[in-house]
DNA sequence: TTCCAGGAGCATC
DNA sequence: GATGCTCATGGA
């Protein structure tokens, strides 16, 4: 059992578009993240005891969120608004593969569809974790998915996406990209390393940096985001880049987070 | 029916 | 390097 004593809201970090595989079930939360399946009840998180040093490295533990907060929260109050109200969002470290196919299939694509078609994925070619007595899938392996074809995929309605998660797979099984020795490069050689596959672009590649290497500097820009920056900020499109970085700094891609769940949740009531 | 979704590939200039 | 078109799918 892990407990988090702050800065820590489930909803928040579930439901904020970063992960893909928690669902809520008796006003709790199931996750599976690495093979592993877990329940947070409230403020705690119930897992197999080996477990617990992975489930603390994947909710970022070590990051002291009061800290960005408040450093972010100073002189914009628009900013400090989303932060109030998107309170206890962890950006959390997730497996890279896992984390490049997710955003993959992201592309053009709504967030209730994104997560059908990796639950369908992971049923259809994850393997069986038993967990409180029921059934969950985990994530197959690149090794896994290198093995299939675009007509194997065809039963997950992915689109025209079946052949970048193809493509990923086969690069990543080759070694062609190599996502094990990326967390000791530069974000700028990881972003290089991650869009040679094919369907990875700058924005899906920004997403694996944040979501899944704690690149916290890198602020990913899709559609609301640009939304965002120009409707209450008043940027252009062309000095976006240098108005979060030099704006947030190291923590731009946490303030991206809490401006996006702000402004996507509330453009939807 | 048309529009849109946590974009990217590709041809063309 | 910039611009415009296209890529499946399903919900609103």
């Amino acid at each position: 059992m892990i407990k988090f004593e702050n800065d820590f809201n489930s909803a928040h970090t579930f439901d904020c578009g970063q992960c893909f595989r928690w669902e809520m079930s008796d006003n709790d939360y199931i996750g599976i993240a690495s093979g592993k399946v877990c329940r947070v009840h409230d403020n705690e998180l119930f897992c197999d005891d080996v477990d617990n040093e992975f489930w603390e490295d994947y909710f970022t533990l070590d990051v002291d969120y009061g800290a960005i907060k408040k450093a972010l929260s100073v002189n914009d109050e628009k900013l400090a608004q989303c932060i109030e109200y998107g309170q206890g969002i962890r950006i959390l470290k997730q497996d890279v593969w896992e984390t490049t196919v997710s955003f993959i299939i992201s592309a053009n694509n709504n967030i209730p569809r994104i997560k059908k078609i990796i639950l369908a994925m992971c049923e259809l070619f994850g393997k069986p974790l038993e967990f409180e007595e029921k059934t969950y899938y985990s994530f197959p392996s690149a090794e896994t998915i290198s093995k299939l074809t675009v007509a194997d995929l065809a039963p997950l309605r992915a689109g025209f996406r079946d052949k970048y998660i193809i493509d990923a797979a086969q690069k990543v099984a080759n070694g062609e990209v190599n996502l094990n020795n990326i967390t000791k490069l530069s974000t700028a050689d990881a972003k290089t390393e991650l869009m040679k596959i094919k369907g990875v672009g700058p924005k899906v590649a920004d997403c694996v940096l944040l979501f899944s290497l704690k690149r916290f500097e890198v602020f990913p820009k899709d559609v609301w985001t640009k939304r965002i920056l120009t409707d209450v900020y008043g940027i252009k499109e062309e000095i976006m880049d240098d108005f979060t970085a030099d704006k947030y700094g190291e923590n731009a891609g946490i303030a991206q987070q809490y401006l996006y769940y702000y402004y996507r949740d509330n453009s939807s009531k």
